[in-house]
DNA sequence: CTGAAAGCGCTTACAG
DNA sequence: CTGAAAGCGCTTACAG
């Protein structure tokens, strides 16, 4: 095994333990000349803290856990190397924890953040276990814990006021503007899909539903149920597959008139606008498709996706920002950001036919 | 903070905190009847093990680190899930470490794994930094580390024989048979888009395009140099842009007669699909169009396309295989592993035409 | 079956 | 500016 101790090191050198950890860790009170040499000797002999050892004697660690839960979108991995970037120049490593649902047992997510190997946690993405609709029951359940947390993507669901802060897009108001262009494009006959069975605002899609059926309001028209596609996997809603799936499904069923549906994320629109093209229906001209989210598959994909673009560099700069500033001021209040998103229009939209 | 220390569980249970330590880890030799008091008051209390002393006492930990380095493609996201059920079976946590190209520095690959905090790592796709070419000497440099090592949708090109164990797709011969299915249907001027600079078999593109030349030399076929697409982007070869922006521009400048394009993977084929598109040339009416890997928008995009997808379970279960085995049994000789994909053939591909 | 003690590799007051 | 010493929370021989 590689990798030598401090013991060692200061023995090499000539110097006590204590002086070693000192230039290690750019402490002021070390002569120059000392601490060069030191850090040359640990360059030589390959020297590297334990973080283990290290963390034991530090409370709070430079390290970031970022919890991902069930599904990964391309979405969240971009998210993550942003976070990644930004905790990384501000001096801290990012590790990712990846729960996949199956795995998961009620304890997971409390071990890791019990663990206290970090100074700080992100949530990337929905967390709790949908089965249970535990999620607000697991963020009670976190704000015992005094270890600063991030929702990211998501907001906080725990109830009102919430209990910790976020960074989320404006789920809201994105689907709202995309329900608008559509009616300003002429549409009346607006089908939404993708969605969960309870419609609660509990998760992404739900506030997505609100701001379609707001925008319907307001133009004086009212969702009508049979143009909401009952999805077939609630368990994989965000996926293709599900977009496919439940398309077909109400199509073979005879459905009423429409000239447009919105997808509750791209590939949602993606999985939709396949279930289309497989019905002889072509986009936009039998029918205009929207998604949400603004993947590069919605700029390359044919015909291109018209789209809300998560904005996830402003995303990922606020989450470190917030995060890092409750590691500095623990106690401090927490914060629920909503980032409005940028309408992206493609090749997917038209006016209605004739 | 939550969390109490063994040391206070101790004094709460009335046992010394050995016992504790015993009854915790499942050792034999505890009366079970004090173990189960013990379990149950650090259920109580919350208790649980601070993983930095654990791990500074133990120096094998049930921890795997995976580190992805740059570009994080849907498929990766994909196996990571399959790594963490996998391990998580057998009692292993999967930590990421996602290090994405602009913040790697040098040393930033063999901290983590000096560290010494993970029983094992997996590298899963890419290492290396392209730019400095520097893959083979970072291999050369893990080898003097005994922590266990597995190569994961990539090979070790540290040389041969290899110094690593690895497992991947048989690029080779998924292009191959690609190449020759596509020769099959009456294709003779196939070009080639989206391979790096320097075709040194190094790359998991280069095997692909190995796998291109032998089956159009075995048709008594030669590779064209015209017909090879040149990357625009030659740090980000594995994404649409890469092959929207390269086909563009070989479409532009005027390229020779072609009846069919493959893809060095699925995302670029994506991306030649938009540009052949943008051009006025349908798939696969003007020109066949194939992918490689076999992710999910391989089969919604419009048109389907036809690829191989990569066995990513039995990927997912070898890796993990390999490396426990390379646990258990420490210098154990290395391997190799190249599993076949299997070819899907889906609407972009036809007989050229006339 | 249980306890007292040593020690894993660090950091940090506390002296000098 | 440097060193000796205590201690972070565990695990593991070693006694009993």
């Amino acid at each position: 095994m590689a990798g030598i101790t401090i013991k060692e090191l200061a023995e090499r050198c000539g110097v006590a333990v204590s002086t070693v950890s000192r230039a290690m860790n750019d402490r002021s009170d070390v002569n120059p000349a000392t601490r060069a040499r030191i850090l040359a000797a640990a360059r030589e002999y390959g020297y590297v803290p334990n973080t283990s050892a290290r963390s034991l004697k530090i409370s709070s660690t430079r390290a970031i856990a970022v919890i991902i839960q069930g599904e990964t979108s391309p979405l969240l991995v971009q998210v993550l190397g942003l976070l990644e970037t930004t905790l990384g120049e501000q001096g801290y490593d990012v590790m990712l924890s990846h729960i996949s649902d199956r795995s998961a047992h009620a304890g997971t997510v409390e071990r890791i953040v019990y663990e206290r190997k970090f100074g700080g946690v992100i949530f990337l993405g929905r967390y709790g276990d949908r089965a249970r609709g535990n999620a607000p029951e697991l963020s009670r359940s976190l704000a015992r814990i005094e270890v600063p947390l991030v929702f990211c993507t998501t907001a906080d669901f725990s109830g009102s006021p919430s209990l910790h802060s976020s960074v989320s897009v404006d789920d809201y108001s994105g689907s709202y503007e995309l329900t608008r262009r559509l009616l300003d494009l002429g549409h009346r006959r607006i089908a939404f899909g993708g969605g969960g069975g309870e419609y609660d605002r509990q998760h992404a899609w739900a506030l997505r539903f609100s701001g379609y059926r707001s925008a319907l309001e307001d133009a004086g028209l009212e969702v009508d149920p049979s143009l909401v596609i009952p999805s077939v996997s609630p368990d994989q809603l965000y996926t293709m597959a599900n977009g496919h799936e439940s398309t077909r499904a109400w199509l073979a069923a005879g459905p009423p008139d429409f000239t447009a549906i919105m997808g509750m994320c791209d590939a949602v629109a993606i999985g939709i606008g396949r279930a289309l093209h497989e019905a002889g229906l072509g986009v936009p001209a039998d029918c205009s498709l929207t998604g949400f989210d603004g993947l590069d598959i919605a700029r390359y994909c044919i015909p291109s996706l018209t789209t809300v673009r998560q904005p996830l560099e402003d995303i990922a700069r606020a989450t470190a920002r917030v995060l890092l500033s409750a590691v500095s001021q623990p106690g401090h209040a927490t914060e629920q950001l909503w980032i409005r998103g940028e309408l992206v229009e493609a090749e997917s939209t038209a006016p209605p036919r004739h």
